[in-house]
DNA sequence: GGCCGGCAGATTGTCAACGATTTCTTCGCG
DNA sequence: CGCGAAGAAATCGTTGACAATCTGCCGGCC
């Protein structure tokens, strides 16, 4: 799954970070979630100060949000945080396919499909965390067939904080990256055409956010309309 | 000089860390400069645990490296890390530009126009950290304008991070940012030229990438040449 | 019966001391 | 006189305990 094969030590605040994206990406953490210090210390098997390190690493891309003496919590984008992330993809992604044209091997012609065929295999098999993952792992992918690291890390930031505005603002159901468009940006990639690449891109990005309702947003902690509109 | 009203109360993270940012962008914390704690502490009247949060916000975005066991150090950046940087502004600046066209008011560029007033009056009494930081600053005022808080927070950092690499790659007595440029960008920008402007930007960064020089980069701690080559 | 104040529990923020690693100095040797 | 090694000093990393704050609950009062 990796593109590098750093070998990250058991323990280490980028293993617990990692996954902690890793959770956040896949939705098995809902915008909204406490992460209790405690938790996180048992979870990991690690000490109180390095959960705190990690909390303030993750607050610092603003996957969490850090209240004083109520702990850490997992980030409820607003609506307008909202809009400047996507802002932001539109301004880098097509720039980053761009450089991926330019730069991109046979190998990771091939890579990419076999993640797109990961990402479609999870479709077909209903696994929405896997499908959701292997959705924004596609364009962080890019980022490094791209070659930039400045430029990969942007987008790991802003492929997490979608995955959180698609946990508030998206419908339910949806499917949250069509594999389809996916594969048009990878015929275009192949094709070596920067221009078609770039609009795959935008036309990709623009059909996320206009599948979002951005108006309201999910209730924090419990739905209460959901819950009495279904139970009574 | 702020942009936003913000008011950070003193020895707050914000506070430490925005100084640090400023001396930094201001090149008075050369690369490869060592940042000791009891240092910090000291200048800032903190604790040493704040500090060490401040360092911690700072490796994270790269301004700084941490060394196990070493110590903090302004971050000396490699070749490659300029040029990922430059890619990363080249790809995002025009993109911000283009939002700043479209969401400038008057007032804006008035303010746009002041502070490059203020950076030609600093030019003229060759006051060079403060010619750098309002170089620097034009940036980041551009992304405030565009009214995106995560490019505007991108642009902050890739800004600093381009005061270090000047410091380690650009020629001595060179300007950074050449006024008359900045002056364009906002003739452009106040004729609500987006094409204009992003080729103006363009042009600006290829400028300032292509007065470095990415062989070799500064020595680390002391230029020995310079010194034997002064004093003896 | 509803509301407000106080109290207990839990969680977070801060601080201080200890242990580990590195670096500088100094001494001895070649 | 130069080099290497051992000791000492300084710095950093970690752990633990303490204090402050907030949340939830209970009882009293209106």
């Amino acid at each position: 799954m990796d593109t590098r094969a750093d070998s990250i030590l058991p323990g280490s605040e980028d293993e617990i970070v990692g996954r902690l994206y890793a959770a956040v990406i896949e939705q098995r953490l809902p915008p909204g979630t406490k992460l209790s210090e405690a938790a996180l210390c048992e979870a990991f098997g690690v000490g109180r100060a390095r959960v705190r390190r990690c909390l303030l690493l993750l607050a610092s891309r603003e996957i969490v949000e850090l209240h004083a003496n109520r702990g850490a919590f997992v980030s409820r984008p607003t609506a307008v945080q909202a809009r400047d992330v996507f802002e932001a993809r539109r301004a880098i992604e097509p720039a980053l396919v761009r450089l991926a044209v330019e730069r991109a091997s046979d190998a990771d012609l091939d890579r990419l499909e076999a993640h797109l065929a990961a990402e479609t295999r999870a479709h077909g098999e209903h696994d929405r965390p896997l499908a959701v993952s292997l959705s924004g792992r596609f364009h962080v992918a890019l980022a490094g067939i791209a070659g930039n690291r400045v430029l990969e890390r942007m987008m790991d930031e802003l492929v997490t904080r979608t995955a959180l505005i698609l946990g508030m603002y998206g419908a339910r159901g949806t499917d949250v990256c069509r594999t389809d468009e996916h594969a048009a940006i990878i015929a275009s990639l192949r094709a070596r055409d920067a221009a078609a690449t770039e609009a795959e891109m935008l036309r990709h990005l623009g059909r996320i956010e206009a599948s979002l309702d951005l108006t309201g947003g999910r209730p924090a902690a419990i739905d209460l309309v959901g819950m009495f509109g279904r139970a009574g």
